[in-house]
RNA sequence: UCAGCAGGUCGGUCUAUCGCGCCUUAUGGUGAGGAAAGUCCGGGCAGCACAGAGCACCACAGCGGUUAACGGCCGUCAGGCAGAGCGAAGUGAUGCGGUUCGCAUCAAACCGUGAAUGUUUGGUCACUGCUACAGAGACGAGGAAUGUGAAACGAGCAUACUGUGGGCUGCAAUUCCAAGUAAACCAACGUCUGAACGCUGCUCGCGUGAGUUGGAGGGUAGGAUGCGAGAGAAGCACGUGGUAACACGCGACUCGAGAUUAAUGAUAGACGCUGCCGCAUGGCAGUACAGAACCCGGCUUACAGACCUGCCUCACCU
RNA sequence: GGAGAGUUGUCUGAGUGGUCGAAAGAGCCGCACUCGAAAUGCGGUAUACGCAUUACGUCGUAUCGGGGGUUCGAAUCCCUCACUCUCCG
């Protein structure tokens, strides 16, 4: 399984992120919030720092850019514990809720523990 | 040299592994800034409008220059303020002589003076209007000693006047493609006794001529264009002119992002740089402000650290 | 990305350059009324520094988001910074 992120894998569109936004499950996983439901096309997902806690555009880029990070690393957590016959696909959506710059590896550890329990829960 | 100022330049580098956008497509190439920021000014560009006249409205304001343009920049004149230092008498503290004084040094505040430099203000008062409180009286008046007051017949100020400039809206502009839709209803005004619209703030004037506007309800939330090698009023070197801002000529040297839920990253290591510790190989800590969104010229604000250049007073040295 | 509007006491919110530390309402505090409360009525209610007093009134200065400027005088006009909100196809 190759650890990339494309284009393909990010979930664009008012309309889908609405949707994701009333319909989906959502728990915490500090410092992130999860919100996610299972789809029928490919695995997407949703990465999001809100401007109102960080007020500089270099804030948000470098917390977008970890959390993203962090999912492409270990999104095979998600698919390779996965039963072999019908592949279980999500749109997940991950914002950042803490008002502090954490490390990587404080947003690595909460990524991995949110991927797991989407997993676990379906 | 010390002290005090001013201006300019730069603002990390490399390697490995895993990734992202764009262009080409076996491959490969390329990928944030001096402020990309604030959006405070000015332009390019785009759409709409443009027979004409008048009135409003906004911006600017010594003088001269510069520019595509500017409220920017350069030069210069006048006034105010700041400014290292210097000066004088007094005060305080300390020391020495000495006995109710004298000398020396130091200190802080006030006063005077004040280099380089920085900062700020700067059209006019004939007309119109304003000038609270205080004052006999506040722009009306023959004069105005005292007092009041910022100002007392002298004026100051702008909403007044003069000069110059400005059509409006902004890339969510604009144009094209795809998909989809919804009529009916309610309210106001009106159909030649002219509603409404256009001349983009208003009036005149001119033109169009039967619907227009609002409410409620319904549909869409995609793609392309603009958009970056016709980038560019670009930078750099040299020459000429100019005190300077800048202009002209010449070289063909440099630069080469184009996302759209929004790329330009992550991890590990090495080297720079700064500080501290150590005799030392070295160790520890830090390494700023901050992220393009049509494109330029300015201004303003933020910023670890490094480098370069220039100006000037007193004192000292040669 | 672009275009605008705003910031006044604990809250809401007025305020033509001059009697403005600042209207009004809500809230809060005190008093009256009541057996007690509610409602009602009356009064009070920003902060800091300085001065004064046995103590309390009172007085002076500064503050209308922060900082500069214009003016005799600024909540008001101008510049700048910060923050909040609205609109766009």
């Amino acid at each position: 399984m190759p650890n990339t992120f494309p284009k393909e894998a990010k979930l664009c569109g008012a309309l889908g992120i609405a949707a994701l936004y009333k319909n989906g499950k959502r728990f915490t996983a500090w410092p992130l919030r999860v919100t996610y439901q299972p789809t029928k096309g490919e695995t997407q997902v949703l990465v999001w720092a809100p401007k109102s806690l960080f007020k500089h555009a270099v804030q948000r880029n470098r917390l977008r850019r970890l959390m993203r990070e962090a999912y492409r690393l270990h999104q095979d957590t998600l698919i390779s514990q996965s039963d072999s016959g019908v592949p279980s696909n999500f749109q997940i959506a991950f914002n950042y809720i803490d008002k502090e710059e954490q490390s990587y590896k404080t947003i690595e550890k909460a990524v991995i523990k949110a991927l797991r329990k989407i997993k676990s829960n379906e």
